[in-house]
DNA sequence: GCAATAATTGAACAATTGATCAATAATAGT
DNA sequence: ACTATTATTGATCAATTGTTCAATTATTGC
């Protein structure tokens, strides 16, 4: 916790650069929740998948490594969080990307990922 | 778990689809690894504020409303994570972004924060 | 050496998360 | 109506995470 009561104490110079940037900084919490759902391996190799097509829950599953119901758990996370949205055809479900935003930030983690590799 | 057993069973059409986008997917841990540390309202905080000056642990703290520890275990994070450096300079030590990546990342979440926003 | 400021560390705890299992729902074919 | 396939859901449990507190380290000035 912070309590302002350091008036007149050592280092209170920069009280006008923290104040300053408090009041500019941009709301987190959508930024924060979007990131917490690509922050699973799981998450994130559905949300890849299907990135370059269309996809059942039962393919997914095995293209993951996981269980159907695993994966379905995930799947309602990312259709809450706006991110990929479902259609049914017969027994199945089909799921697809619902947001192209996430495809930019895929793409540039990605890259990012490429790059660090080749520092190593 | 996924037991390919299922050969010679409904729905064996697509194991040539499921192969094809497996083999090519790329390694997730490393940006698992990078959403996760984005993934905290401080840390996420922390590296705004670093992506626009550079600060010193003391003022990190009263600009993010938190303890002076909890900081310094979240700039741990940042730092073993290669996402931020440090420099000391008397009894305060600085810290500043160390990965230009960073910065994209933070720059494409907060657009597409921006433009979600509008949609409400 | 001592006191003051700044920062780091480790232990402890509550809260959150991800995986698994069993049960249920939805659809299609016989 | 019954069975098989696909998908969803709820409960449970282990593992991980974020915060707090107390103790420790590092640096400066007296």
């Amino acid at each position: 916790m912070t309590d302002d009561l350091d008036v007149c104490l050592p280092h209170d110079i920069d009280q006008d650069k923290i104040r300053k940037w408090q009041d500019q900084m941009p709301d987190m919490d959508y930024v924060v929740s979007i990131f917490k759902v690509m922050a699973d391996e799981t998450r994130l190799s559905i949300l890849w998948l299907l990135s370059v097509d269309e996809w059942c829950v039962h393919d997914l599953a095995a293209a993951v490594n996981s269980s159907v119901s695993n994966v379905s758990h995930h799947l309602r996370l990312l259709r809450t969080s706006r991110l990929v949205k479902s259609r049914r055809e017969g027994q199945r479900v089909f799921y697809s990307l619902d947001d192209e935003h996430v495809i930019r930030l895929l793409d540039e983690a990605f890259k990012h990922s490429q790059h660090k590799k080749k520092l190593r």
